[in-house]
DNA sequence: GTGTGTATGTTATATTATAACGTATCAACT
DNA sequence: AGTTGATACGTTATAATATAACATACACAC
């Protein structure tokens, strides 16, 4: 079977008009929380911001240090309470292996991404391939194991930080 | 396709013999690192013991206290360069999503496992999967993303723990 | 048995995360 | 508009995980 040659994911493609990505991530967030009464606050929302300020995720203390720049002075609390209610809301994912968190590509659609992390750029995309959601669920039905969650974290080098 | 139901894997037998889990483990461990030239001390042979007294993975400050309560008295960093020496020779995993360690069941392999990880007994099982990591190969080769390592944790209830 | 590299001990601190409780804000209803 | 109940945020304190930096001990090669 012939594999199609992928198209590469916003974040690892160099010089991408973040602002689309941004802009579009928060009108998204703005219209999943209407649509579900869920309450996107001031501080909610400025930390999605943040989040999504580049494509490397955030660790929860930079978010706090972002945030007291702009003149709030938030204790950590304050901090990883926006952060559960974005988890849940599922506009971002908890990259464990970083111990840092990221924009979800596609909130309104539930899906299992797979993350490709570059060790170098610190670039992290999100992809959604059927092919491997596919072979866990088909190897834990085998194993009896009733799945709830998948974590796929892929560390490397990205196209953009491999040598030519 | 049909595909082969498949043997579950020690970690998720109930009833197993745990103490040939442990031997096997031991005595791999100190074949693989005599082979190496690596040092299997006291302290890490004890630390690997920890970790394999159950399949449910121990984190670090557990193993320090059962070093504790064997009468040495280690500080963290003692416990953590055992731990990074058994990770190194791949004798042992790190469970990202839970900060904890668990005994690698084939260290004398290359090999990118899976983890299933049993929310309710905190069971977890290392699987290796050639569907689940050539998936990831070939997804990663797409998007020309060069892989150094694969973490696959997947959470959920094991056959033990799913009521009937 | 001496020297060199490796392992461990020790002190201190960094980083990530949560518990517990108080205050403010929101929004639904009267 | 005022009351009420729920939700969000503020604050204090601390838990849990991990590492930096330097000192000492041990093991093995010679």
């Amino acid at each position: 079977m012939a594999r199609k040659k992928g198209r590469l994911p916003a974040a690892m493609r160099r010089g991408h008009d973040h602002g689309r990505c941004v802009d579009e991530a928060m009108r998204l967030a703005a219209e999943l929380c209407a649509r579900r009464g869920a309450r996107l606050t001031e501080l909610r929302r400025s930390v999605l911001e943040f989040v999504w300020q580049s494509h490397a995720p955030l660790g929860a203390y930079a978010i706090l240090d972002m945030l007291s720049a702009e003149g709030r002075k938030p204790m950590p609390p304050t901090v990883y309470r926006a952060l559960d209610f974005l988890l849940q809301q599922k506009l971002i994912h908890r990259i464990a292996s970083l111990n840092a968190y990221i924009g979800c590509i596609d909130p309104g659609r539930p899906h299992s991404g797979q993350h490709l992390i570059c060790r170098l750029c610190g670039t992290v995309a999100e992809v959604d391939e059927e092919a491997i959601s596919g072979a866990i669920a088909a190897s834990a039905r085998d194993l009896q194991f009733s799945v709830e969650r998948q974590t796929v974290e892929v560390t490397g080098i990205c196209v953009n930080c491999v040598p030519d």
